[in-house]
DNA sequence: GTTGACTCCGTACTCAGGTACGGGGATAGT
DNA sequence: ACTATCCCCGTACCTGAGTACGGAGTCAAC
C-alpha cells in the first residue's frame, strides 16, 4: 500500500484503465461499492492504483452473475474480521444454484421451441401454423 | 365471432380469467397488444370472450422468451394477408438461437463457479479465499 | 493566455414490464 | 337507500445498471 500522492489517478485515468465510463465510477461510489477517494485542492478525486483492481473485481464478479448488491456484500465481507472463505463460498453456491435453475428453464424452453419449429416446416397458411396454435393454448412444458 | 352484447366481460372478469391484473390489460392496450374494446354507455370496457385467449397467448409467448414487441409482431402477422407459417417460424428460430446462446453462456458460468467452489472447501481465512482471488483477476473463462 | 480536454455536481433519462395511487363515477347486492 | 366493489383516467413509481445533460471550474499544452 503506497501512499505517494504523486502517483494518484484522476477518475478518467482510472476509468480508462479499468475499462468503464467515468459515470460508472461515480455511480459505484454512490452505491457504496467504492469508497469516496481523497480530493485534490481542486476538488478532483485522487485515486490510488488499487481502485483499478477494485473495479476490475466488480466487473469480474458481474461476469459471474452477481448483482451489485451481492458484490457489495462480498466486498464488505472482505474487511469484516472473523469471516472465512466459507462465507464467500455460500454466496457463490447460491449463485450456482440460480444459474443451474436458469439453465434448466432455458433448456425446457429450447425443447419447446425446437419442437414447434420442427412441426412447421411447410409453407402452410397461418391458419394452420402450429406455433401460433401452441401459443394459443396456455403454458408450455 | 359472436357479437352478443349480453355475454361481454368487464376488464376485471377478463383479468381474473386470464390470470393477470386489470392494470396489465390496460397496459397491453396502451402497448397495442390488445385492441381498444367497445364501451358500455357507462364507459366501461366490454370485452368479448376471445380477449381471454388473446391474453393467454401473450402470456404463453412470454413464457417462450418472446418480449412484448415480438409478440405484437406475431399478432400483427396473424392478421396480415399473405403471411405464412414460415414468417412465424423465422421469429421462433431467432428466439431459439438466442436461447441456445444464453444456455452456452450460463454453462460456462456454471463451470467457473463450480471450480471456484470446489477449490474452497476448507475454512481458510479470507485472505486465501480462491473465489475472491479469482474475481480480482479479470474475466473468467 | 488561450484553447481544448478534463472534472465537478445534481438531476433526469433509458429499458421492460408492469404496479401503485388517487379522486371520481357505476353497479350490484341487501 | 346504502355500501362494497368495480371501473374510469392520467400519472407516477418500481427494479438494475448505468447514461446523458449542462453549466461551471480546472488543468495541461502550445
Amino acid at each position: 500500500m503506497e501512499v505517494s500522492s504523486e502517483s494518484d489517478l484522476t477518475i478518467g485515468q482510472v476509468a480508462r484503465r479499468a475499462g468503464v465510463h467515468v459515470e460508472t465510477i461515480r455511480y459505484y461510489e454512490r452505491r457504496r461499492l467504492l469508497a469516496e477517494p481523497p480530493r485534490r485542492r481542486s476538488g478532483y478525486r485522487a485515486y490510488p492504483a488499487e481502485a483499478i483492481q477494485r473495479i476490475r473485481f466488480i466487473k469480474s464478479a458481474q461476469g459471474l452473475g452477481f448483482c451489485l448488491e451481492e458484490i457489495a456484500e462480498m466486498l464488505e465481507l472482505r474487511v469484516t474480521p472473523d469471516t472465512t472463505c466459507a462465507d464467500v463460498r455460500q454466496l457463490a453456491q447460491t449463485r450456482l444454484d440460480e444459474v443451474e435453475e436458469r439453465i434448466r428453464k432455458a433448456q425446457t424452453l429450447k425443447r419447446t421451441l425446437k419442437r414447434l419449429i420442427a412441426n412447421c416446416r411447410e409453407d402452410k397458411p397461418l391458419s394452420e401454423c402450429p406455433i401460433l396454435d401452441a401459443m394459443a393454448e396456455g403454458p408450455h412444458t
